[in-house]
DNA sequence: ATGACGATTTACT
DNA sequence: GTAAATCGTCATA
């Protein structure tokens, strides 16, 4: 008998088909799986979630019915990626929620290593330092996952429910009263939308990206 | 055609 | 704490 592969299934449809606050909440304590080329498997417990309530939301994409080539993905069905390059260096996913044409999603912000953490590694070590990350440093922030797990726009508008090379997993999210809510980061430029409390993140978790 | 700006990270003072 | 890196996207013209 060969030896035991951890199998993982994809989350379906419905589990994404709520509000984005609902489906933060409920994406926490799941796993964020990405298999590579090669067949590896990369994959980290997602601790820490922003939602982006669409056309209302100032600190959304899609703030006041905004619909680019960029951001289409957002428009896609519950249970797509949207994957997007900023900064002229950094790409962030984001998961998106509700149902078709309604352009609201969660920002993934960090995950817990599990599995592949030496690809990890490798995927964010800097050429310029030879300095070792620690585990805390390889996916705590929104691109720092996205460049331990090799995601860039090609994965844009993936649908997580069919895809064999990115999606969720899992059974159980955190509980309730381990969920820190708290108002989103890099968004002051929003108005009233920048003080909402609609990040979310799992308490004491060393792997958030905000101290 | 042009200019301003990031849902960030890293290095440096 | 402050600032550089770095460029695709979007609004304006």
């Amino acid at each position: 008998m060969p030896s035991a592969v951890m199998r993982h299934r994809p989350l379906g449809r419905k589990f994404y088909r709520r509000d984005p606050v609902a489906l933060a909440q409920a994406l926490l304590g799941r796993l964020l799986v990405r298999v590579l080329n090669d067949g590896q498997v990369l994959s980290g417990r997602i601790v820490e979630v922003e939602a982006y309530l669409g056309v209302a939301d100032q600190a959304a994409q899609t703030f006041n019915e905004r619909h680019t080539e960029r951001n289409h993905s957002m428009y896609l069905d519950a249970g797509h990626a949207y994957v997007y390059f900023t900064y002229g260096m950094h790409h962030c996913v984001n998961i998106v929620s509700d149902r078709l044409d309604v352009p609201t999603a969660c920002l993934i912000r960090a995950i817990e290593p599990v599995e592949g953490i030496e690809a990890m590694r490798h995927h964010r070590a800097r050429k310029k330092s030879a300095r070792v990350l620690r585990d805390t440093d390889l996916c705590s922030g929104p691109a720092k996952l996205t460049q331990a797990l090799a995601i860039d726009r090609e994965l844009d508008g993936a649908d997580l429910v069919r895809s064999d090379v990115l999606f969720v997993a899992g059974r159980h999210s955190v509980s309730q009263e381990a969920v820190v809510a708290a108002p989103r980061v890099g968004v002051a430029y929003a108005g009233a939308w920048a003080h909402k409390p609609l990040r979310f993140y799992e308490k004491g978790n060393p792997h958030v990206s905000v101290r």
